[in-house]
DNA sequence: CCAATCAACTTAACAGCGTTACATCTCCCG
DNA sequence: CGGGAGATGTAACGCTGTTAAGTTGATTGG
């Protein structure tokens, strides 16, 4: 890497120079760097001064391309909801319908801190375009007017809600504090005496991914029982 | 933000301190100003110094009697859910979890910043007492195993989508982002056919209260045909 | 009865935060 | 060569959560 490995004028150190910055800043590099910044250590660990730090740039640096750091925020959810690809349409809308709330989960699974985050307006291009084929598949399947309203509601609360408390507790995957949750459910078992038998505290008990499923199904099998 | 509900130290395990003297500040009264703190300036309003100021006592203060500020969010988010009214249980189950899950929604959106707090585990004494009348009311309606389980959590997750999406919608009364998705949807029929078609984003084509029952109906349906 | 204890609170301060006003540099265009 | 804009840096403000150490004031034990 020294000048004297290749010597003056040679073809890396002369166009080199010309951008002293290897890359400029921009905004998409600015939400790239916030998203990777955000699945290393959460909603707490982005900061201007860290993601400033990151990109090689003085925090005040991000405000040119960014009016706040609620628009990072928002950018970076965004850019979440963008990574849920939109599967091919089939002639099985339900099918379909499914696959799309799958992909929705993992992504939003994938980036635990973005479920916490759904609590800004969520009307980017990204949603809107994943809201109008499930709307598609839905009325594929034959459903219209309050119906439909009903149940594409029905299922986008569902996926929210669904990954927000599994994000929030896998994030708290503590062995011990479910321990203690349990310790404490069991210590009183006139106040709990489903909770007990049902085991819902369990978390090995019954697999994320199935429940998921099963109640996927079950909404969609209500949405058109035909 | 690390502490864990019911790890070493969890607020629901610390006791508070004995008083043998009456005295001005109490764990209690925390948390009564931080909710209604909460309630007048959301949930960035909620401030330990602020917090102090309105109890008349020094920022400090606090820590004697609450070991960090996200021990008051959890608290204050706690309370929230012992304000959802358990209703006497009848013979009809399905009528008695529809009305608690009614009321769960209601008592959140009356405080909209704790939707967006659901981010941190919820395993306060207020929720397992209302999961486990509701996994109680479930039960008496024939499901047990996994049918059980699925269904808790659906019904659980969609109340907290639906909570939170629309106490979001609520708290961002930003007519202006809301005109601009419908202009932009409506400006290309092409990509958003049924989204025109529906009216999904016409905020007075469909009544909240309305879409949720239905949806609510439509689960508890679902959960036992029979 | 006084000293010691201890809960409850205050004073002072630290490090870090988002954000702004202003200065500075770089590069294109005439 | 010079001006202007685009893009970044410097310094600072007011705020935050939190800790360390000091100060009350009542209770209690010898």
């Amino acid at each position: 890497m020294s000048e004297t490995a290749f010597g003056p004028g040679s073809v890396w150190l002369r166009d080199e120079p010309a951008r002293p910055r290897p890359a400029p800043l921009s905004r998409e590099r600015i939400v790239a760097a916030a998203v990777t910044l955000l699945d290393e250590d959460g909603a707490d660990g982005l900061t201007m001064r860290r993601l400033a730090q990151r990109l090689d740039v003085t925090p005040t640096a991000l405000y040119w391309h960014v009016k706040t750091k609620d628009d990072v925020l928002d950018l970076a959810l965004d850019r979440v909801f963008g990574d849920v690809p939109l599967p091919p349409a089939t002639a099985d809308w339900r099918e379909d319908a499914r696959v799309l709330i799958r992909h929705w989960r993992t992504a939003m699974l994938r980036h635990p801190w973005a479920p916490s985050l759904v609590g800004r307006p969520m009307l980017g291009p990204n949603v809107l375009t994943r809201t109008e084929f499930l709307q598609a598949a839905l009325t594929r399947g034959g459903l219209s007017g309050l119906p439909l309203a009903v149940t594409t509601r029905l299922l986008a609360n569902y996926v929210i809600g669904a990954a927000l408390t599994e994000a929030t507790w896998r994030r708290t995957a503590d062995p011990q504090a479910q321990r203690e949750a349990r310790r404490h459910v069991a210590a009183d078992p006139a106040a709990y005496p489903t909770l007990n038998a049902s085991g819902h505290l369990d978390a090995e008990r019954w697999d994320d991914d199935v429940l998921f499923d099963h109640g996927l199904d079950a909404i969609l099998t209500a949405a058109h029982p035909s």
